[in-house]
DNA sequence: ATTAAATTTAGAGTTAACTCTAAATATATA
DNA sequence: TATATATTTAGAGTTAACTCTAAATTTAAT
């Protein structure tokens, strides 16, 4: 009914020394220990891991995941807090989706590029390509429009 | 025609000290100096500068960076490698994209339960909705299919 | 009951990517 | 031409997030 510490590890793909690590900064007050000391994970706790892993998979210091934790702990006087942290994270989320697609157009860019040039061996062909001068421009120019 | 490190850095968003770390790390073989020792960056620089930034954010260690830009100095000889590299980035890339849409959606529930807790000035009520409920076991219960 | 594997703690060490400093030189502004 | 601002270098310092060690204790496997 519980995971010790090496089981919630593997669930969560971190080692037990992350986890020591996150509770030792404090990430992990809920987790309860055995009567002789052991860390003893339950599935509501691993939820928590869950929460951590997003918010720090989506650019959060685990400082400001503390944050959020202690505003948990102190109870429902920080729900508004708390609504307008995660509201902020999506918003940093989005802009960092939309990031993400422009450096796939960057990078469908290079790969057509050097498909092109591992065709004729080299890169100068290519260079005299115009819809590809014309793509470079659009996609690399910096002073284009950001 | 050119800029100085200064115009480039603000061009970039990075700080002077950064372009000088990355030039001191090998990322910039390709910007010249001026006769009196200043860097001055082309606008092709500033699209090397581009691709770096691309490659730096969607995860790529500066010295996987480096090694990129080694294979470019080397020349036609390393098209495919470099080819085959931004195919990798690719794919890291579109597992970054579904990892990040995970991350939305559990940021949306959060959100949602926040904003019901808000209404009602706390948590308890909250977890007594059933489609709250149904919704956090699908979005965060660990031993659902990944 | 042995033995092997896992866990505990405190604390030291590592890594990547900056970030800053100081003193000298160069460039731009009034 | 003064003065202010920007740039240069080498090298030291910082930060976040691990990552590892060692010695003691606990748990699991035979």
């Amino acid at each position: 009914m519980g995971y010790s510490i090496g089981q919630a590890a593997k669930k969560m793909g971190l080692t037990t020394h992350t986890l020591r690590y996150y509770d030792k900064e404090g990430l992990l007050p809920f987790v309860k220990k055995s009567g002789s000391g052991l860390r003893v994970f339950s599935d509501e706790d691993m939820e928590w891991l869950v929460v951590i892993e997003c918010l720090k998979g989506t650019g959060m210091s685990l400082k400001n995941i503390k944050q959020y934790i202690d505003w948990c702990l102190e109870g429902d006087a920080t729900i508004d807090k708390r609504l307008e942290m995660f509201k902020r994270q999506k918003n940093k989320l989005e802009e960092q989706m939309a990031e993400l697609q422009k450096y796939l157009e960057k990078i469908n860019y290079k790969i057509a590029y050097y498909t092109e040039a591992s065709k004729s061996g080299s890169v100068d062909a290519v260079k005299r390509n115009a819809y590809l001068a014309a793509e470079k421009k659009r996609i690399f120019d910096i002073n284009n429009a950001a």
